[in-house]
DNA sequence: AAATAATTGTTATTACAATAACATTGTTTT
DNA sequence: AAAACAATGTTATTGTAATAACAATTATTT
């Protein structure tokens, strides 16, 4: 089992390993992947050995390989598809993050309760009105749901996804959700990323001179 | 000091101890705060012990006091201004986020490069043209910064930042910044959540049934 | 060909966070 | 008034993640 910490450097190594082939570049050693995503060396080493990869000596990671091994990790071998409940702001953003397809995640569908964003297409997705959840997801076989909707529907419209069997939520919403305990969850909350940074900068502050 | 979960779930208490306070609610215990966040109540009152604020045995935790403890830890006594770089989809549902006032955190103006969205209120934030960064930054004495831009102009806008004083970053450009180290940077990234969630339900998916 | 240098792979250690255990104390009940 | 109960506050333990140390190996240099 790969610890979840692993799981989202994985994310972060691929996407840079992925420039670098652009570039044309063939190999790579810790100390570069490490410098550029601010870690250690032994962290990345002991990442990659943790993915049973290995490299070469002296002459460091194969660019593609590497890649091929963290996708085969992330990705598996089918792909995922994943619908965004609500098209406001935030909604229309992560549309937009996702519009160039990566890895093999593909967001095939939108809702909304608001009749002037549905049944039509708002950045490239297809928009449905939030009564049609349950074909939809089924249709698609949608597994992943982000919740980008205000508070007060939340509860209640995650529990219709889990009825319609989503397995996995990326909730932007700041309320706890409850799922089933097969329902993987992964909270966002922008207050509270913001008060945290809020607090260390006053942190920082208070103690200027000190050491 | 106080460990950076420990803030993040201050943060968290507060919001939940706000709404109870609003039902004219005065006490509450350790594990009604845990059951609502999904947290142990040995947890609660850790975190609780070590901001240095006592409740009552058999009654529980006064709300009010409890708040404004939490408070003097996450604000301080002094306000502190926070700028939003990129007023794209991303920017605006930020500013809404915000427009409601919590904490002592005040986004006091925004900043993108398109001259339509620039010199005019959006989502009742004061918008600019980032070539008054420096300007606008130092006149509101702002010391954090949100920044919601596309990556191809992150690093070079960071060092302005950084330069016009900027102390804490909240970035959801998803590159990794290069900072001095008295700069607090708070990193979200929403192609590595979702990837993490992808892997964490194909994950549950192909061990179904196994125990 | 031997020595050196540089890099990987793995184990050991440390640090941090979460959980559990338990002693303490105040309230309620009998 | 005594006993039981239910909550807090704190210490101890466990678990997880990050860091450090080092052995193994391969390329390069002399």
């Amino acid at each position: 089992m790969i610890p979840e910490k692993t799981i989202e450097r994985l994310s972060k190594y691929r996407r840079y390993l992925l420039e670098k082939l652009e570039k044309q570049e063939e190999y790579l050693y810790s100390h570069e992947l490490a410098a550029a995503l601010h870690l250690t060396p032994e962290q990345v080493r002991r990442d990659i050995m943790l993915i049973g990869y290995t490299g070469t000596q002296r002459k460091g990671y194969s660019i593609k390989e590497l890649i091929d091994v963290i996708s085969k990790i992330l990705d598996g071998d089918k792909k995922i598809n994943a619908v965004i409940i609500g098209m406001g702001h935030l909604g229309k953003a992560i549309s937009n993050y996702f519009s160039i397809k990566r890895s093999n995640i593909e967001i095939v569908a939108a809702f909304d309760i608001d009749s002037n964003k549905v049944d039509r297409i708002i950045s490239g997705i297809k928009s449905y009105h939030v009564d049609n959840l349950d074909l939809i997801i089924n249709e698609t076989d949608a597994k992943i749901a982000i919740l980008t909707l205000s508070p007060a529907g939340a509860q209640d419209i995650t529990d219709q996804l889990v009825y319609a069997g989503i397995k996995g939520i990326l909730n932007f919403t700041s309320i706890t959700l409850r799922v089933p305990e097969d329902v993987y969850i992964e909270n966002y909350d922008m207050i509270t990323s913001l008060e945290k940074v809020a607090y260390f900068v006053k942190e920082s502050i208070d103690n200027e001179g000190t050491l």
